[in-house]
DNA sequence: GCGGTTACAGAACGAACGTTCTATCATGAC
DNA sequence: GTCATGATAGAACGTTCGTTCTGTAACCGC
């Protein structure tokens, strides 16, 4: 009953997340998106409502896909322990091999100081990093990978707190020795926590 | 011979660091500048430059002022492992007490992306604090303040993401028990790297 | 095939940006 | 007091921003 549009919502919303996450809010303009995503002006006004919008729905859309794989990934069976390793690790490889592309949740913390909504929807992803650590670590504490005088609440927020320094520090070349020592120590205040800290 | 100057340099710059930390490099217009600084348009074009120049400028400045300051305080005659402690509770201090004032290099880092000229002056400023943990760090060493095996490179590396993963995690509302944990942990890694950790 | 509906393409809007220009004003040397 | 000099004040420049408006093109149900 009418033309049909000849671009993908989801894919649209991909490649904005890759705008905004290089760019940044500010940093990218309309006639950018429009370039290099497919789509004319009147449909994005029409489907995201403005720009603003658009970014919101990005910052909603990045927290369903990388944030909750990265819960999915410390709530996975096997060692709640070596998952919370395996996604510090992974953090890291992703700070020191796509250095250009930083981490979406850094950039707008700092651009979006008075973004009120855009500041909850990050905030929730912060959290929700906090709180995946937190209960994987408290699971590793009950089976026994943690001593039972381990704090997984503090060693959660310290995590959240690396990890976010890594992920602005990625926006120095050169701080991949600097990131890869973090991670060095991350892991062995975890180590500390064990049952049998040392060999 | 001529007209005097009605604004004194120093005080211009010092209220324009306040601006662009608060506000960020694209979110601080010339008119915002030249209204709450007491500086006319002509005169900061004649004695900066242009809005680059005084951003660089304000990095120098940043970086004479509060970089030093903290290298001092680092090299400070007494303990010098206790010199870093105190160093990282101030941080802290300042990240609880002032969350609206962000960490200017923060923002450069994330800002300033495409900004060759900015980017190399803040790196120095990164590569300053570490240099100077490290310092303290192996002169704890020496003195037996820290272990023979500790690693005060790794250490020093570890610290400096730390707090600049504090110093962006200030922008969040309600961060203040994550940073207090933060601080709690990077204290406790110090503790277990001295002769006798533990009571 | 035709009509109605929706997306597309591009021109055009006012506002704000960084910057420059012009004119006025305040001082020191003579 | 007069003049040269440099700072100040504000209008004005062109550009770019986000957004809206106008017309054209493409599809579906009948």
């Amino acid at each position: 009953m009418a033309r049909p549009r000849s671009f993908d919502e989801s894919q649209v919303l991909e490649g904005a997340v890759a705008m905004f996450r290089e760019q940044g809010y500010e940093g990218t303009s309309v006639p950018d998106l429009t370039a290099k995503l497919g789509i004319c002006r009147q449909s994005l006004y029409k489907t995201f409502g403005d720009k603003h919008g658009l970014y919101l729905k990005v910052l909603e859309n990045w927290g369903q896909q990388e944030v909750d794989a990265n819960l999915e990934l410390l709530a996975a069976p096997g060692s709640p322990l070596e998952n919370v390793r395996t996604l510090i690790r992974g953090f890291a490889a992703m700070a020191t091999t796509c250095p250009n592309e930083g981490c979406l949740t850094v950039t707008a913390m700092v651009e979006t100081r008075a973004d009120a909504e855009a500041l909850a929807i990050v905030e929730g992803h912060v959290d929700s990093l906090e709180q995946g650590f937190r209960m994987a670590l408290e699971k590793a504490r009950e089976e026994g990978e943690l001593r039972s005088d381990a704090r997984p609440d503090r060693l959660a927020r310290s995590l959240t707190t690396a990890v976010y320094g890594m992920g602005v520090l990625t926006r120095l070349p050169g701080s991949g020795p600097r990131i890869a020592d973090a991670v060095s120590v991350m892991l062995e205040t975890l180590e500390a926590a064990t049952p049998h800290p040392g060999r």
